[in-house]
DNA sequence: CTTGTCGATGAAATCGCTTGCATAAAACTT
DNA sequence: AAGTTTTATGCAAGCGATTTCATCGACAAG
């Protein structure tokens, strides 16, 4: 054990507790000779900081918060990767929760940040439900700040212009000439970006008078088996869409599996736009058609902005809407002569 | 603020300070009217435990370190939810650092969590020169465990035999008739794993009196990018590979990118085979060839051996090296005649 | 030769919880 | 009824840092 306190070092180097202190955290205050004896002394007795005495009795951290739904999900870990960064490079840590898309956990992983008293909290989204305990814990200090959407302008958020966004795309699809378009929704339920990229589908098709049939509409994760699942059933109908809007890469990679195994053809057949433009997406066959988010900036934003808050002692206030662009590649053709 | 403390709450419920710890934390320990009553004070004053406090006096961690080069790089990533998912099943809290396959950030990394005092350790591979670190850590009583290789028979690991199934997916491309083959490692000078991969790439091509030129070999690390770049180097060559093994699926997905961008086809032309098998693999166009690799299963034993050591106070003791198999699906074909 | 200022250090009080020890009351034993 | 456990609680000493306040020379200013 080299359980050596900052006590015995004191006492190594014949000097006080404070003096020890000082000396390891704040080397200008103490003189030089001095910060060399209690150097030596620390190395010597194999010395490591206790970051949670330290912490507790200066009643700081350098810690953040992180809740996603999953790391599993690239547009989440792109978030996660512009924080770390960071976090790194501010030498703060780093702490994650994933919330799997249920608020319950979602709660579960603040309130547990919140006992640990991390100096800041960054989500990928927040369900509704669980904004109110935001309130409660800004009133303890700890800001917030939430990625992908505006959970109101009593909080602090990154956000992208998700009804735009999914606007243009759908426009794009309808400019090529579809008319029976289908959209793979991420789970509304538990957050309002899907709700956004959801309503400026419903949107648009109604201002070009297109039938918005729901059996064309699925909410669902993120994930490829979710996107190859819900393409199939929606290539099963009597009259089948040409064309599919996914808020997600993932679910449009799904998609793409679905019409390949229905025999036909990306996008000759069937055209796909996803969202996100993650990793992924440029390299896939053919290279997706999608929104490209800025989701390493995003996280970099709300880190940077909370670290600032957390040194200067001064709540933060980010508020921005981002823009996502349309990215036009290869799944997205002309709809076929009827 | 609801700087409440249980000082307070004591006050409120009219007992000790001790007693509201118990009533708190082990409720069994009290008399259940107590309990009530000292609950009820808590909800009033809005109390919020203090987890440093707590675990300082406890010199206990509820926490698990993690380090991994990058959440972006969807092998460690998923090693991260398989590790989530137990710390979020055991409510022990999960942090995060990222070493970018830099051997100065992880030992940085490694020292932080130190001072931290978390309850263990989970690293997806180390360098060689930070090894030892652990064992410094491990007498502070910080147990760790390295994932995807064997860093020595003096430490915990969950590895993968990355020799063997290197080898078999090697044997694989030579049965079907390639005799110009290219490797695609990882950036080797920081993981055994990638050693380990690369010397059964040599081996197996020495055994079968194949030429291991020397140009076909490129060490970078896993993105698209880099195995775009490097497979275009390759093929560039006078007499360019007709198959390529790449260490990492990611790798493999450049590699196929940059074999259409020279105009050939996949599996026709050049033979492709990955490694990891992350998510995207099955799904992609064609279907990628590569070896499995349990990279779940290999973060939820490591984070389940650590918690049961936190929890019993014995140092955990786990060496496993878990089976990776070849699954062949659509990016190998036979070598065409000569 | 005072007096004021500054730099370097120490003493001691926190920070908010846990826990070993002690005590009192309640519940069993014979 | 006396003795023995058991249960419920309180007291107070930590845990390992930080930080306020005080002290003590030294040194420049008046």
């Amino acid at each position: 054990m080299s359980r050596a306190t900052i006590k015995e070092v004191a006492a190594k180097a014949g000097v006080s507790q404070s003096t020890v202190s000082r000396a390891l955290s704040a080397p200008h205050r103490v003189k030089q000779e001095t910060v060399l004896k209690v150097r030596e002394a620390a190395k010597a007795l194999n010395y490591v900081y206790n970051a949670m005495a330290g912490s507790l009795s200066s009643r700081r951290s350098d810690a953040l918060g992180v809740i996603i739904p999953s790391s599993a999900y690239s547009a989440f870990a792109i978030n996660l990767m512009g924080i770390q960064d960071l976090c790194s490079e501010r030498s703060f840590s780093c702490r994650i929760a994933a919330s799997q898309f249920q608020p319950g956990k979602e709660l579960l992983a603040m309130k547990k940040f919140h006992e640990q008293r991390v100096a800041g909290l960054i989500m990928a989204g927040i369900d509704p439900s669980n904004a109110p305990y935001l309130q409660t814990m800004a009133e303890d200090g700890i800001p917030a700040v939430v990625l992908w959407e505006n959970p109101g302008e009593a909080f602090n958020y990154i956000a992208i212009d998700n009804y735009r966004s999914a606007r243009d795309a759908l426009k794009y699809l309808i400019t090529l000439g579809h008319e029976r378009i289908a959209m793979l929704s991420g789970p509304y339920a538990c957050a309002r970006r899907n709700v956004e990229r959801l309503s400026a589908y419903r949107a648009v098709m109604a201002e070009h008078d297109l039938p918005c049939d729901e059996a064309l509409v699925r909410a669902q994760p993120p994930t490829f088996l979710h996107g190859k699942e819900g393409m199939r059933a929606c290539l099963r109908l009597s009259s089948p869409p040409t064309a599919v809007f996914c808020a997600d890469d993932h679910l449009a990679v799904g998609a793409i599996r679905a019409v390949h195994e229905a025999g036909l053809r990306v996008p000759e057949d069937v055209s796909v736009c996803g969202f996100d433009d993650v990793d992924i997406s440029a390299y896939f066959n053919p290279p997706l058609t999608t929104v490209r988010t800025p989701g390493q900036l995003m996280g970099g934003m709300a880190a940077e902005a909370l670290i600032a808050a957390a040194e200067s002692g001064l709540p933060p206030r980010v508020q921005y809407t981002l823009d996502a662009e349309l990215v036009i590649r290869g799944t997205c053709a002309p709809a076929k002569a009827r």
